[in-house]
DNA sequence: AATTTGACTTGCAAAATGCAAGTTATTTGA
DNA sequence: TCAAATAACTTGCATTTTGCAAGTCAAATT
């Protein structure tokens, strides 16, 4: 069971999950992990400036918490991969909210200047159940290469 | 448009939220106003312990934004009514996803014990569409009052 | 008129975050 | 093969954010 402390501060599931998901970064990496399959340290984030030792702890959080799992990377024994579990997947839909309300009101004037090309913001909101679908099979298969 | 700081950290529309939404507060504080329907100061998270002064900068932060509306309250001139705007309704999705992810996976064992009954969890994961409609619809109707 | 209450400020300590510069274990290239 | 490069962190320190307790001030209550 997730929680960012030790004591959730209150009973409320919302207030439970801002425990672990409340802070400036947290999405972000898992915006980057779930939707953008990227895997490794190196890779999360690093266009949006974290500092490594917020990515390092973050990472660290998430794996603590079973949204992630860390593993050994075949390829390169320097490299670990972070991939979702099952917990990790179920955080999609509210990725996805997260995209259509800072699509629709935040200074981000076109959507394709952004991580997606144009026609996911208006899959998420006519086709939403299927574009959480197809997300969630791309990170499925990302984490078998 | 919300936007947290002046300049944006990115061009993606899930940063661009976070930088307004991204922190341990904001979200519970509209959790209160969008789903619990409460209005003003004292009322709001007063539960959840957030201290004044980041309570008081939240409701800044929010109105200048433009997800919340502050108004005299007609029946108490010390009192502020915060109401959401049409961009504050549209947060709804991403509090509801939240809360099913939350009480699936977070430490609060049971659903019934939260903010709302158990029969809303149900409702946010089988019949979502129409259980936000009615979380707009009441969270209009509590503002004429 | 005196007291209480709602909505904030203010001051200060503690925690989180950012930045730059290490460290260690691979892996790569000459 | 062996020095240079790289991945994933640590560490130290400055800045920012947050929490806590107490104070202010205007409006409402008694």
């Amino acid at each position: 069971m997730p929680t960012g402390k030790d004591t959730p501060r209150s009973n409320c599931p919302i207030a439970c999950a801002l425990d672990l998901l409340g802070d400036r970064w947290t999405l972000v990496v898992l915006r980057d992990v779930l939707l953008a399959q990227r895997r490794v340290f190196s890779e999360i984030a690093v266009e949006e400036g974290i500092a490594t030792n917020t990515l390092t702890d973050r990472l660290e959080r998430l794996t603590e918490a079973g949204v992630l799992e860390r593993r050994p990377d075949p390829r390169d024994g320097r490299s670990r991969r972070y991939i979702p579990t099952e917990c990790g997947l179920d955080l999609i839909p509210v990725l996805v909210d997260l995209m259509v309300w800072g699509s629709k009101y935040t200074s981000v004037t076109a959507p394709e200047s952004g991580t997606a090309p144009a026609e996911i913001f208006d899959r998420a909101v006519n086709d939403r159940d299927a574009l959480i679908a197809e997300f969630i099979k791309q990170a499925r298969d990302s984490d078998s290469e």
